[in-house]
RNA sequence: CGGGGCGUGGCUCAGUCCGGUAGAGCGCUGCGUUCGGGUCGCAGAGGUCCCCGGUUCGAAUCCGGGCGCCCCGACCA
């Protein structure tokens, strides 16, 4: 890297490739704290517009934003048994505060579910009292051996949502409406569109019934689990007492869920839709969609400046994220590079010919098939059709992503033979029949690396429901997803 | 915690075997030049060679100890 002016190329290695975009598109940086990274304005501009959607999203389903602390105490961590279980590894646990010894130690949370649920138990008396229906916008540290920015940190910024219902069928409904709605924000916002379903027990939140997963194909082939919703049943209202009078009279335990998404969304839409010359970011995340490039030549410097913020003024009233590069020490060439690098949408070139032309040269990040790259337009025209190019570039992403995620699924496969050979000629996904054995994926995780990340929801079945389990012994009690993840 | 590698200007690294005044490219600053795909030229700034100790007339280089980081394997949004 450093004075290579190149990428890595995806195809020599994906991961370098990885990490190099990440560093030069100046999403995020390494910090001096082992495993946690600074978000640069680049890359956090983009969280920020995830967030505002989500919000709006959660907002419109009736949820509201709350904020819980950061410390958490010990006790509270370890009273769900499967719970301290899962987490007892990557707690980090302060001992001191105030220059002494602490009576009992705080955890940094890993997730909030038992200081959240505690103070449910204190705002809910009866069923007119729920639903409750919180957010939090928030950090969370869980201390990782192997960190990779976006992808792997110790600590990282997410949502978390906690619900509390009177009836577990309630409670069902909202862990599925939260997984419907990731689906959406992730298809509509992200490009990244993602297969959903039911975690195997082995992969399942610890401390949930059962977990649900956003499941996203990266370019490498790889799986990223890029949400996920999780009915808690009462396991948590029981351990703090969330307790309600129910409308026939009776005490009951509040019925919970728990979901959320991370900054891991944006490693998630670097491998999507990155390509060797760098990032692709989809229009509606991007913080600047189009940048303007003024050619300051010869004479015409002061009039092309002036055409430039014109152009800006037009596009910002259009209601287009744009931004004016109008920096003398570098080359139009050098600033293409960087931009590209970065993942701009759309570049605009107003030069001396454009002004006499009255036309600008307008270039998309990926030049659609069949068009030159740069295609000088009426410069009304160009501007006036910004906003739908956007909207196609966005649609296009996602056209893209959905057709390399079922270019690269491999359905009926029947035996552990072709499983393995369906990871050897590059599949992404496989479908396959399973027992329910969890020795099965024990099997499959050691010998091919591949996990099961879901059992498929309804609109992802294969046609016909496999009959045998993909270890061959006995009959399969349903279909499943394999893939190697992140 | 096992296996491998590396610590030298901001970045990537050469120099270490074989001790002798600390280098390159990129980046940065200034001036000029150029500007429609990574302009060019000139001038310049910038280094406790990871730390501590030893050997030596002399250590980035040799010896001993320590620290830190990266990569590969077992856990994970």
């Amino acid at each position: 890297m450093g004075n290579n002016k190149q990428l890595t190329s995806q195809s020599e290695d994906f991961s370098a490739w990885y990490n190099e975009v990440v560093l030069r598109a100046e999403l995020a940086d390494h910090s001096p704290v082992r495993g946690s990274m600074v978000i640069r304005p680049w890359g956090y501009g983009i969280w920020e517009h995830m967030q505002s959607a989500l919000d709006t999203m959660f907002k419109e389903t009736g949820h509201e934003n709350a904020y819980f602390p950061l410390l958490i105490p010990m006790s509270f961590i370890e009273r769900e048994k499967e719970h301290i279980e899962g987490f007892a590894p990557e707690l980090a646990i302060v001992t001191r505060a105030g220059g002494k010894e602490l009576e009992e130690p705080y955890v940094v949370r890993p997730t909030s579910e038992t200081i959240i649920y505690s103070m449910y138990a204190k705002w809910v008396q009866s069923y007119r009292d729920l639903p409750v229906l919180l957010n939090q916008w928030a950090n969370v540290m869980r201390w990782e051996m192997r960190t990779r920015l976006f992808l792997r940190t110790s600590e990282f910024l997410w949502q978390e949502g906690h619900t509390a219902h009177a009836t577990a069928g309630e409670a069902e409904e909202e862990t599925l409406l939260i997984l419907k709605l990731y689906r959406k924000f992730m298809d509509e916002w992200l490009a990244m569109p993602p297969i959903t379903g039911l975690k195997s027990d082995s992969e399942k939140f610890a401390g949930a019934v059962n977990s649900y997963s956003c499941e996203a194909l990266m370019k490498d082939k790889k799986a990223l689990q890029a949400g996920t919703s999780h009915f808690l049943g009462q396991n948590f209202s029981k351990q703090f007492e969330l307790t309600f009078q129910s409308e026939a009279g009776t005490e009951e335990y509040a019925w919970n869920t728990s979901w959320g998404v991370s900054t891991r969304l944006i490693g998630g839409v670097v491998m999507t839709h990155g390509d060797d010359n760098g990032l692709v970011i989809p229009p509606r995340l991007a913080p600047t969609q189009v940048v303007i490039i003024p050619i300051l030549a010869g004479e015409e410097t002061s009039g092309v400046l002036e055409k430039a913020d014109e152009v800006l003024g037009r596009l910002k009233k259009l209601g287009v994220r744009a931004k004016i590069d109008s920096r003398d020490n570098l080359s139009p060439g050098a600033k293409y590079f960087e931009w590209e690098r970065k993942g701009v949408p759309f570049r605009v070139e107003i030069g001396p010919k454009d002004l006499q032309n009255e036309q600008l040269a307008l270039v998309r990040r990926l030049t659609p098939e069949g068009e030159n790259r740069k295609a000088f337009l009426p410069e009304t025209e160009a501007i006036t059709k910004l906003p739908e190019k956007l909207e196609y570039f966005q649609d296009d992403l996602l056209e893209a992503a959905r057709t390399r995620r079922d270019d690269s699924t491999v359905r009926g496969v029947n035996s552990f033979g072709e499983l393995k050979e369906a990871f050897d000629s590059g599949a992404g996904f496989v479908y396959t029949g399973w027992s329910g054995n969890p020795a099965v994926e024990d099997t499959v995780k050691e010998q091919l690396k591949a996990t099961i990340r879901v059992l498929p929801g309804e609109e992802f079945l294969s046609e016909s429901s496999p009959r045998k389990c993909v270890s061959g012994d006995t009959d399969s009690v349903t279909e499943v997803v394999w893939a190697r993840a992140y």
